[in-house]
DNA sequence: GCTTGGCACTCCAGATGCCTGAGTGCCAGG
DNA sequence: CCTGGCACTCAGGCATCTGGAGTGCCAAGC
């Protein structure tokens, strides 16, 4: 059988219900690609893709429109990697190299990502577990209040506000300040986490020392605050269309909910773009939405990731070539920093 | 004539409509509150509010909807503040007092409200013009990289990248470190900028001093840095009914614009709570929409704005009530902080 | 002079019914 | 295996109708 010419449909359908966001149809398929086949014909292989659960008919006698599994494996089979034009690299290069920031870095890309695609844009920062420290600072606002400053590898800059229970005198505080970074500095978060534990002095309780390794072992092993992630582009949900309250409330609910974005982002490597189609996600209130994703880091082990999010109808070889091309740029910039 | 009834009747109109969103009519305005009047009475009254443009209806025989003024001689005269209970005056304190970090403060702000008022929230952060320097770090990340940490008296952190054009030695950072805070630590932003200036070294070209100063007075005097805001709560956005392209569309593009939401929040001093209904504001697409804000701070002179933005069509005492609140409380926090 | 009941009028919203066009499935012939 | 033809289905648009909620005005009453 002609197999070929079936996937061919199923792309035809896929991009063309994506285009016009309405079932299409057996005449308007062959007229608007050039299959050389009568519509007739095209029936036959809608019934067939049908069968196949890749299609679906809202009602009797309206067009098809690709289902999950057929958008699966679109994406999967029929998508041809489409490189983004010189122009639109240009236009990349130009808007992230402005950035040096690390949070500079992070807003710029959600608002980029947000441009290229017309979606909703996300970005997690890079993950407290796959950095080194760099620096700690220890910096006294009075002389029973310290605000520590975590600067770690990635850029990423952490701070804390520890109360001590007696007061800390300037020479005490060099000590500490000297000894911490001699602890710690290089150390990743997990060897840095036991190398303080390990200090002498933790044993002691309420010192000063005891209180500040505290409050930066706290600060280095919640998860809470390893979990910032930014969302931008929100009013393309306005495209959305139809169904306001089932659809577009879910996500500015999920939108809001870090913990939830980040299992939508999910776990990628490096490089490699994910997928996740409709009721693929664990969220069933997603599940007419989409999410494209990639993990983004020097190596192959991601340090943190980004994607979009987006109705299941919606430009996959775009999105994905826009995501794969904002992550790579992120990656270049986190390496020489 | 009964000027006071007819008042009584408007505020009513208003608080039906608030509450069922629906076209008021007289029938049901009689028998949901206690006038002691027939519903012909109270036509004519509303006869004579349609004449003041306080309010109007949507269609011949229908019922009767506020304008804009109407809602505004509302809130100026008909409204009675609405204590918190001290259940809600207790939830907020126990919400509030786990945050010590600024940006702790600022998105436990913006939940709450969201969550108080079922609205969009907006808190902006303390404006860099209203602190003073508490502490300028160094961190030399290589040896012509150095990260520039602006430690403000409000808890706010800024952290600047620099790129030195040569490298710099551990006792020249040194001695950068301690020139740098002996010149600002304790002054305005405005101070500082001007001290940084005059400092000796300023006149060279490209030496590293000149790099590093350089760069913060580009820190301090930056106004897109200033405009740090953060929103919360969209998804209430649901709740605003129906036009969706026309009403919401235009809100969360103007929650992604900084820039616009510091104009929504405008200036208000600390402790007085500013309204500003439909087409008071400056964005004509943003008609349909109401602002309440209050500026917060220690003294009179606000540090910074928080509000909520919501439909013309809401609850105004309570949002009021709930605004007044978080920025009486923020203060709080950010005075013994 | 304000209030009130009555009454005629208006007009939206929802229900009903009809019709058209797009699209399908199937069959028989090439 | 493709194709043209044909009968069938059904959503969506359009017109029509009706009920009900609400109004404005007027004349009578307190």
């Amino acid at each position: 059988m002609h197999d070929e010419r079936r996937l061919a449909v199923l792309r035809a359908i896929v991009q063309d219900y994506v285009a016009t966001r309405e079932p299409v149809g057996s005449r308007a398929l062959v007229e608007r690609h050039g299959l050389g086949v009568s519509p007739a014909t095209v029936r036959n292989d809608m019934a067939a893709l049908e069968d196949e659960g890749l299609i679906a008919q809202p009602h009797t006698s309206a067009g098809r429109v690709p289902t999950d599994k057929g958008y699966r494996l679109f994406v999967d089979r029929l998508t041809t990697v489409k490189p983004m034009s010189t122009a639109e690299r240009r236009a990349i290069a130009s808007f992230m190299e402005e950035a040096h920031d690390l949070d500079d870095v992070v807003r710029r890309s959600v608002r980029l990502l947000a441009q290229l695609t017309q979606q909703v844009a996300i970005v997690q920062y890079p993950t407290l577990a796959s950095s080194t420290v760099r620096h700690i600072e220890v910096v006294a606002l009075t002389d029973t209040r310290l605000l520590l400053v975590l600067i770690l590898s990635t850029g990423r800059v952490e701070q804390r506000l520890v109360e001590l229970p007696d007061p800390l005198d300037d020479d005490a505080l060099a000590d500490l300040r000297t000894s911490l970074n001699r602890a710690v500095t290089g150390e990743t978060i997990g060897a840095a986490v036991t190398a303080l534990a390990d200090l002498p002095e933790q044993g002691l309780h309420r010192t000063p020392v005891a209180v500040v390794t505290a409050a930066l072992i706290e600060a280095m092993s919640n998860h809470r605050s390893d979990q910032r992630v930014v969302v931008g582009g929100t009013s393309n949900l306005a495209r959305f269309g139809d169904g306001f309250e089932s659809t577009v409330k879910p996500i500015l609910e999920a939108l809001e909910e870090q913990v939830v974005l980040l299992k939508l982002l999910g776990e990628a490597s490096s490089g490699a773009v994910t997928v996740r189609i409709g009721h693929e996600g664990p969220y069933e209130e997603l599940s007419g939405t989409s999410v494209v994703a990639s993990g983004y880091g020097p190596g192959v082990h991601p340090i943190g990731a980004l994607g979009v999010v987006g109705p299941t109808r919606m430009d996959y070889p775009g999105s994905m070539a826009a995501v794969h091309a904002v992550a790579r740029y992120v990656s270049g910039i986190l390496e020489d920093s």
